[in-house]
DNA sequence: AGTAAAATAGTACTTTAGTATGAGCCTCCT
DNA sequence: AGGAGGCTCATACTAAAGTACTATTTTACT
């Protein structure tokens, strides 16, 4: 925070400097307006660019978006959903059933309906298929 | 490509054109040099920003990049890191093993080896594992 | 040429996963 | 009240997955 103070501090000083100088050049006639002008745009183009450039380093979210009306669409009951996700950290049935306090049996008939309607043979290919669809 | 040359150059008309007006207003003395000054400033600026807007839209590449010193560190040899792939692809042994033109067996010793290194009990979990360490 | 690591494959088992089916219990909706 | 859909659970299977060896063959490297 205080590097970005600093910056700016700067900043705006490089500019106060630039104009008085480029007020002095043009009054005393040494240079044509239109290349202090055209300094200016391309100094202030490559800040524009840099800000962003330094704002999109310090954002690195390539956060991807969960499509819940593609949930929806595959017909996925919340409970069979709350599965798919279990499946997805990598826990057994055993392990999903104990952690959602039910047996395994229930867990094994979420499963195979998972997979029927995520058209997958394997819970691993279930994993592929979510993410592939962005629905984990 | 057609649309971002027609931009450009009404960039650099509607630039030209900026020039010739400020020349002609400080010439006549109706505007201070630094108004137009500061104007060029915001203008190139806000330009700056946009440009890398759209440059950043066009790419979207959150592409994790893979880490090979990881694979070399936790032991994966190439065998092994080719049928972690398809693992994470959602293929069974036997096809893993069609795949790599080798006996399931071959696959079962990978896997086995895989899980070991992975520090994973299942093959879902190492999916899971492999992605928390960006090496798939 | 010798050797260590990697790749291959097998047997024999145990453990998980997945399927098929039936059934009881809720809840929401008409 | 009746029905549909969702959640639960069980039994009885079949099919994969995974383990623990042992053992041969390739590769890569000194």
């Amino acid at each position: 925070m205080k590097k970005t103070i600093f910056v700016f501090g700067m900043l705006i000083l490089a500019l106060l400097l630039l104009f008085q100088l480029s007020k002095y050049a043009v009054i005393s006639g040494d240079f044509q307006v239109e290349y202090i002008m055209a300094i200016i745009a391309v100094i202030f183009l490559l800040i524009g660019l840099f800000i962003n450039k330094r704002a999109q380093k310090s954002s690195p979210a390539p956060k991807q978006e969960i499509d819940f009306k593609k949930i929806e669409e595959l017909g996925l009951s919340k409970r069979e959903y709350e599965v798919l996700k279990e499946i997805a950290l990598g826990l057994s049935n055993q392990e999903i059933a104990e952690k959602l306090f039910v047996s395994e049996s229930t867990i094994k008939t979420h499963v195979s309906n998972l997979l029927v309607k995520l058209d997958a043979k394997r819970r691993t290919q279930a994993i592929q298929v979510s993410k592939s669809l962005n629905i984990i």
